[in-house]
DNA sequence: TTTTGTTGATTGATTGATCAATTAAAAATA
DNA sequence: TATTTTTAATTGATCAATCAATCAACAAAA
């Protein structure tokens, strides 16, 4: 039973936090999402902190598995950088419960070092993932430069999304920071070619 | 004493969310930053969602003004739209206990109707600026395109910051949004070129 | 019988809001 | 000016609601 309850109330809780908007919404909620009494959710977590902790836990591996399968798939550099702008922008990464989810988690983190933790370690890896794939296209310097660009751009264009005015449709979110990947390596072309021009 | 109090307890709540970085921070603790009881912050703003409101509309008040005055100042079109990032990047802007109430507040707009409303209204704004100035240096769509991602890169490098782990300062921020537009203006142009070529 | 799963009832703490009471200031009146 | 009256400012005390957490009790399975 224990598993399966337990991925029932993590489920429920990010269900619940969606709809909600908000980590504050109460563990009985919670637990009516999952067909459970709230009794039985600290039963197995132990307190609330701990569930919402292992739902973030939950976003995070699922994420990470997609990007893993996304990357052994991708074949060159350019094709890596693709895939991990693709994975960030998939159907259920962009649905309105996950992302009011991601929201309220990533200002808990101004508050808990635990989920803090969390979300630091997720953007490291993020981060370390396309500063890999850039090296083969553009210096150390430029790679890291367009890796920081690349995440500030999904993570904008995520927040974005979550005031729901969103002007703009995944497909064209997803477009324009593979748009500016483009950009930045085309500016950087020239301006080797210029250099080596005046050399 | 009216407006004192006023000012005193808006100011009050936007240090004590900045600490705090949360809404959920008591009436009481706001009242105590302001000296004054809590009692008299219901009188004076008859609901807490009131005061946090009013918080809102001060700190857009504030940025529309900077925004003005940048404007003012600058000449040329794509000096504007230097201007319109710089003010966002203004050091008060990214102090702390600001970002975080931006942080707070985002999270908000997604319960709050009224929150969305004042930060959706900020959000055009941003944006028609931006197309008004970039519609100098590209064509409309281009113009939209890159204001929309000039917009997404503000916002996420804001979030990032929010987390503390920034791995980038405020000016590398900056200049990472300023090198954006230019490469932008710049694929444009060279995509322009070659069509010349081309015909 | 022992272990595991489960819940209803309850508790203790937090907190937004209210209100009667108090003080201070201002206005009106003598 | 002195006195009374009215208005504004302010607070302590308290209420009512919400909610995380606990626990004793019960059911089911091993």
């Amino acid at each position: 039973m224990e598993p399966l309850r337990r991925k029932a109330l993590v489920d429920a809780a990010l269900r619940a936090i969606g709809e909600n908007g908000s980590l504050a919404v109460p563990m009985a909620e919670i637990a009516r999402h999952a067909g459970v009494s709230p009794a039985l959710a600290h039963h197995y977590f132990g307190s609330k902190e701990q569930l919402l902790i292992e739902t973030i836990r939950s976003l995070l591996r699922q994420l990470r598995a997609d990007a893993v399968a996304a990357l052994t798939a991708a074949q060159t550099p350019r094709a890596r950088v693709s895939a991990i702008i693709r994975v960030n922008f998939q159907a259920h990464q962009f649905a309105p419960e996950t992302v009011a989810a991601w929201l309220a988690f990533y200002s808990e983190a101004q508050r808990s070092d635990a989920v803090r933790r969390l979300l630091f370690t997720y953007a490291r890896r993020l981060r370390s993932n396309l500063v890999a794939s850039l090296k083969h296209l553009a210096g150390t310097d430029d790679a890291a430069r367009i890796a920081e660009g690349v995440a500030a751009l999904i993570d904008g264009l995520y927040l974005r999304q979550g005031l729901k005015s969103a002007p703009i449709s995944i497909a064209a979110s997803q477009a324009l920071v593979e748009d500016y990947v483009s950009a930045e390596l085309a500016q950087r072309q020239a301006r080797h070619t210029s250099q080596e021009t005046q050399a």
